[in-house]
RNA sequence: GGAGGGGUUCCCGAGUUGGCCAAAGGGGGCAGACUGUAAAUCUGCUGGCUACGCCUUCACUGGUUCGAAUCCAGUCCCCUCCA
């Protein structure tokens, strides 16, 4: 089947709304944080243990599961939810964002990117056709389109030249994907300028596809730039289909996000950061790496529900950290996953019960930014 | 008892033709960054101060010298080999 959104109910006032995406594997409830597991996992996290602190989807990555193990072979293992044992939906970014990650090791043309493997230096061509064989090869539900990513900053004739070739390519993805069980997202780009994200809105939306993904922010730009760029981008989706803003994971910029009217996120920060010594807390982000916290024996955060925070200690987890033992990195790992997961339900509850833009006061008046 | 080697800033460890040495490098410690993952990574600081300068420091004591972690003498420790 194709995805399919349902929309429940939209706040009286702001842009937020709450709905259901039907998938192969599954209903997901928006708005919605997806885990990132770029080569088939979520760093240090097993699949039971997303289920348990409440993922519904999580991302793969195309690139970097087409250079390691390959596409064919995780076809032959049956597709991404059967090799990585994740049976509930899976998102695979396109490689787009690889283009800018990435980009001293590419080559951009008309044709498609030619990729230097970060692993060995091979050579890879990249083309919109290319990414859809491997997208469908891998088997997600859904598989983004092949974009060009922007930088920031970064000259209007290259942004314009970024924009036109990701709807040059979003059209040819669209013409080479076939795939009943995956839908394929089409991603706007248009940089920091207004004009531009409204032609590329425009002009990806009316290849119609049965989602969008909003691209080229979070890469630098100031936050008020982003948000701006939300406004003028969202009103130009269709209301029946889902909006998902690409590669943002503070927990303020979500609260903002939906606050537009966006539905999914996706994000490394929870992860990395986690792995760096920093959890997230309804206050903000703590270093609970740091001296202060070595003999602090209560949880990170005492009202949290995970499983790290029902059973350990600040203290033990810093020490943990400090020894650089995996156990640190994992229980950082799994609080901060479940606070955004969380972070999105008690969103999505409070539109459902019309009260969202009262948490959004209350969530700002804790969380120092 | 004899022969040889060595004691450096929190730790390990460079540095001994004397000045460019508050002293390389690593570790540890302290702090910061991290937003579609080349990230369990990266960056900064790490003797003291009334700081573009001053003070204390390279086992200890004394000496040579304009100037010593570096040279000399003695002392105290440590290691290896031979008795």
């Amino acid at each position: 089947m194709q995805v399919k959104y349902h929309l429940i109910k939209n706040d009286p006032h702001t842009q937020a709304r709450a709905g259901i995406l039907e998938t192969t594997h599954g209903n997901i409830e928006t708005p919605v944080f997806m885990p990132v597991g770029t080569q088939a996992t979520v760093k240090t996290v097993s699949p039971e243990e997303l289920k348990d602190l409440g993922a519904e989807i999580i991302l793969g990555n195309t690139y970097h599961l087409y250079l390691r193990p390959g596409h064919d072979l995780i076809a032959e293992a049956g597709g991404l939810h059967k090799f990585m044992h994740w049976d509930q939906p899976i998102l695979t970014d396109s490689g787009g964002f690889q283009v800018f990650s990435l980009s001293e090791f590419r080559k951009i043309s008309d044709e498609g990117v030619l990729f230097r493997s970060h692993l060995d230096g091979s050579s890879h061509l990249f083309t919109p056709e290319k990414v859809m064989e491997i997208e469908m090869a891998l088997g997600s539900d859904i598989a983004m389109a092949f974009d060009e990513c922007a930088p920031y900053p970064c000259d209007v004739k290259d942004v314009v030249n970024a924009l036109e070739r990701t709807t040059r390519w979003a059209a040819r993805c669209k013409e080479a994907h076939h795939h009943e069980d995956q839908s394929l997202f089409g991603i706007i780009q248009g940089g920091m300028i207004r004009e531009l994200r409204e032609r590329s809105a425009k002009e990806i939306t009316a290849l119609d596809f049965p989602g969008y993904g909003i691209g080229g922010l979070s890469v630098g730009e100031p936050k008020h730039l982003m948000y701006e760029m939300l406004d003028y981008t969202i009103p130009l989706i269709p209301e029946d289909k889902p909006r998902y803003l690409m590669g943002v994971g503070s927990p303020d910029c979500l609260v903002e996000g939906v606050a537009r009217g966006v539905d999914m996120f996706d994000c490394v920060l929870p992860t990395r950061i986690a792995r760096n010594g920093t959890v997230f807390l309804p206050t903000g982000k703590l270093v609970v790496r740091n001296a202060e916290y070595a003999r602090d024996f209560a949880p990170l955060d005492k009202d949290c529900s995970c499983y790290t925070c029902q059973n350990y200690s600040r203290a033990y987890i810093r020490h943990l950290i400090r020894c650089n033992e995996v156990l640190g990195i994992r229980l950082t790992s799994i609080h901060n996953l479940h606070f955004l997961v969380n972070l999105m339900k008690q969103i999505r509850l409070a539109i459902l019960q019309g009260g969202f833009q009262d948490f959004r006061e209350e969530f700002f008046a804790h969380y120092m930014v």
